[in-house]
DNA sequence: GTAACTGCAAACCTTTTGCAGCTTG
DNA sequence: CAAGCTGCAAAAGGTTTGCAGTTAC
């Protein structure tokens, strides 16, 4: 994959370049949900060639994390962290409860509301948190 | 306070009665925010007439939370769950990130939204977390 | 070359659990 | 009295950290 362009995006954001953190940022680019970092470690550590420690995933989480790159959430059930690239828009998700699955959900219900509550409240209204749970379609059988 | 009352409340839900639980349950029923398990065993044995184990603490979190009594959640950024009581009505909150005061809302944007969701992606839905971060009226001066 | 990163192992912190003794109904 | 709580201490599970050796610029 291109590890060119990954220099020049870590560089942007003040990340030194090494190999072990194209493998973390690769992997959370493909992935299409929040993971934890022991799903990327196992992952990475599947495939010999990208094998490293799980403590050197959980530093390049944070440093991703605190740059901006990716997004944490502590809102699994089990108490277990999760994180997903920043995109920079605005998402939401849907949980399952019995197998902890994460999807993303299109839009968000909120924009309208907000802009009236903030009117109604006199709040300076700054963000969100949102999570819908229910139970996926291969579940409820 | 009422101890006669929560021999019935408990009684109600099947749960035995001991001085723990009333102590926990009522230190719930006061607290105006969610608070963690912690939270709840240093004020407890502060007043040392109702000191007691963190653990008990935890089992009885657990047993108020499965029977429905106690509401948990796992937002809290430094990972720490959170308890309240559960009032059985569905409600969110405005936060204040300056003071951190916490505001009932009146009403819930996501009833329709809800049913809409569950139609198009198929998943059962069964609940919703929202809570919504700004800046109270008094800080924004 | 040197500052920064990684691996390893040990520590940390919240939460859970096994067991012996005590309470409640 | 029997069933079920509680306290204590130890374990468990996720995450963090100290340190020595390695890598990137």
């Amino acid at each position: 994959m291109g590890s060119i362009d990954l220099k020049v995006v870590f560089k942007k954001y003040g990340i030194k370049n090494t190999v072990q953190r194209q493998a973390v940022y690769n992997y959370l680019t493909d992935a299409s949900a929040p993971i934890t970092a022991e799903q990327i470690y196992m992952e990475l550590t599947q495939s010999e060639s990208d094998a490293m420690n799980l403590s050197t995933v959980y530093r390049i989480l944070d440093l991703f994390t605190k740059k901006g790159l990716v997004l944490k959430s502590n809102l699994q059930a089990d108490g277990k962290s999760t994180y997903e690239m920043n995109h920079m828009e605005h998402r939401h998700h849907l949980i399952c409860v019995k197998c902890n699955s994460i999807v993303p959900i299109k839009g968000c219900p909120l924009e309208d509301y907000e802009k009236r509550l903030g009117e109604s409240t006199n709040y300076q209204i700054l963000e969100h948190h949102l999570e819908i749970l229910g139970i996926c379609p291969k579940c409820r059988k």
